[in-house]
DNA sequence: GGAATGACGATAA
DNA sequence: ATTATCGCCATTC
């Protein structure tokens, strides 16, 4: 986990806004994820796009490629890193690569 | 203020 | 399954 405190030039408004965000995407469980929506709902501030962006500019060090879009397509751009990791962890992926939301979908606040 | 831009989301075709 | 549109919402120009 890496220096959260780095640069959060943005997002002043929201205060704790961006650690929010990181927070929740490490309580994510191993072989679990999440979706952008999801997290931003979960905090109750800002939208979707806005917890991309979080993990855009500050996702490194945290587990990034358990946050996936709603339909459990990959964030673009990581694809093959999320794979990986995906494979390491036991992810319930589909035939097509995409994760298996019905297997893999955790919320936050359900059992951690 | 207005337009363009995003690790988004839901729907329609 | 894939592409196209539209809605959302904060940032940036």
């Amino acid at each position: 986990v890496a220096d959260r405190s780095a640069d959060r030039s943005a997002y002043r408004s929201g205060e704790d806004w961006v650690e929010d965000v990181l927070t929740v995407v490490e309580s994510i469980p191993p072989g679990r994820v999440t979706t952008y929506g999801t997290i931003a709902q979960s905090l109750g501030r800002h939208g979707a796009r806005q917890v991309g962006n979080v993990m855009a500019r500050h996702g490194a060090g945290v587990p990034w490629w358990r946050v996936v879009r709603a339909d459990g397509s990959l964030p673009p751009s990581h694809e093959r890193e999320a794979q990986e990791h995906y494979r390491a962890e036991g992810t319930p992926l589909r035939r097509s690569g995409s994760i298996d939301m019905r297997a893999a979908f955790w919320e936050p606040s359900d059992g951690a």
